[in-house]
DNA sequence: CGAAAAATTGAGGCATATCAAGGTTAGTGG
DNA sequence: CCACTAACCTTGATATGCCTCAATTTTTCG
């Protein structure tokens, strides 16, 4: 696998693209660019790939980049000394990872699926924040949307129950897929395991509540368990004990 | 107490103050300021105070301010719909309020003990934040660092037992008080019942735990119960899970 | 000193973890 | 196409850590 990833990972590093022409463009750190600011952005950027299950970065190593998430899902996750992990985000095509003005890696992050992302020159891109307000205003908005996010989720560890856990965790992924009409239908990106460690919980619990919330008639699952469907997000919510959908 | 925190608040309508001679100058949103950054926040902010236990937003609520915390410890919390309450957040002196970008109040914030807000009218804090680079540079490393506590409190709330969680809350307000030589000496900021929500516990266990560890030899306890005195750290923060201590 | 608030302690129940087994799916090679 | 294997998921039985309910003690404050 090692061998294999490596000549994956040389492949990644693929031509540079035209920014303008970037399917998150206008949603990641650089959608407030103009085009100015994009020929200085393709000046330093590169891609790299990940496969499913490798690791980006380690918690506490020395990262020489930052960049945005292309494609794929990976998840950030912090641990215990004696080896237990919380998973503490989940990110999705268009998402920052790493940290402007640190070197280090707060978290582990783990690519979930097939993952590229586009990379910045660490040192270049701290230059760049300084002379370009419109990617800094941006990069704050999104930190700011982070920072809620974790503390919705802070809301979901400290004193839902595990059925409300997952309930929420299925109705998030079943509004991000947003596939209009009822039934709702989305896969799962992440395994029984992976659910697990974002929502606090084992993955037996897991599966027992997505068992209990299939026969209350809530959702179904499509054969092969990775695939959620729901007529009624409503019941899904109230479940999830949230009249509204959770960030 | 109405009546009363009326008067106060209106008292705390203070006079403007010298940024200068400011206590948290070099650690607040306005830490990389020059005299001429100082000029312009002067001339719009202003101060304010709460008692000890009043509610500074609610949750959704407009806020037209932004601003820094001078005095007091407040808490950020967010409750679910049938009245369940976590505590997301734990700010102190220099601590930033608000968002900028978003008029709603994502948390409820409380004052936990008698506190002063410098306040800056939103739009015109938003405005500067685009003609001051260093204001917004700075907002920019503390709203990181908030998004890396909040993520070490994840750990905490998905991981972490009932032991650990204790010993953590206490390790680290034995760390903010920073007084140099053993024993180490603090009062808590919290009482048990914000304690608990903030630990994502119930009252009677924090008080269990507490006793536990003052059992064990971990901690003691000032008469009074709001003071912990602590002779090795290293101990609380093995009891703590944590080989250093956290964010 | 007296009353209210805060903290502690105890007994018992319940939700979720743990341990263990069995079933299902996907991937591989014949 | 089928057999085989490994990974993943589900289900069951039991254990346990924390919550709930209830009573008492301690502290604070008028």
């Amino acid at each position: 696998m090692t061998e294999q990833s490596k000549i994956i990972a040389a492949q990644g590093a693929l031509a540079r693209q035209d920014c303008r022409s970037c399917p998150i463009r206008h949603r990641a750190v650089c959608a407030e660019c103009g085009d100015d600011d994009f020929k200085r952005l393709e000046a330093m950027k590169s891609y790299r790939s990940w496969r499913a299950g490798e690791t980006i970065t380690l918690e506490g190593a020395v990262l020489p980049f930052v960049g945005t998430i292309v494609r794929g899902c990976v998840t950030l996750s912090q641990s215990t000394e004696d080896g237990r992990v919380q998973t503490v985000g989940l990110m999705m095509p268009s998402d920052f990872i790493g940290r402007p003005g640190r070197a280090e890696a707060h978290c582990e992050v783990t690519a979930i699926t097939d993952t590229t992302l586009c990379l910045f020159d660490r040192k270049q891109f701290e230059r760049l924040l300084i002379e370009t307000p419109t990617v800094a205003r941006r990069l704050l908005q999104m930190s700011l949307d982070e920072l809620d996010a974790a503390r919705d989720w802070m809301l979901l560890l400290g004193c839902k129950t595990a059925r409300e856990r997952v309930a929420t965790f299925l109705s998030l992924v079943l509004r991000r897929a947003a596939s209009e009409a009822a039934p709702l239908k989305a896969e799962l990106p992440l395994g029984r395991e992976a659910m697990a460690s974002y929502l606090g919980l084992t993955i037996e619990t897991v599966s027992r509540q997505i068992t209990a919330l299939r026969r209350d008639g809530i959702i179904d699952l499509a054969p092969g368990g990775r695939t959620v469907i729901c007529d009624d997000l409503d019941a899904l919510l109230i479940a999830a004990g949230t009249g509204h959908a959770p960030t």
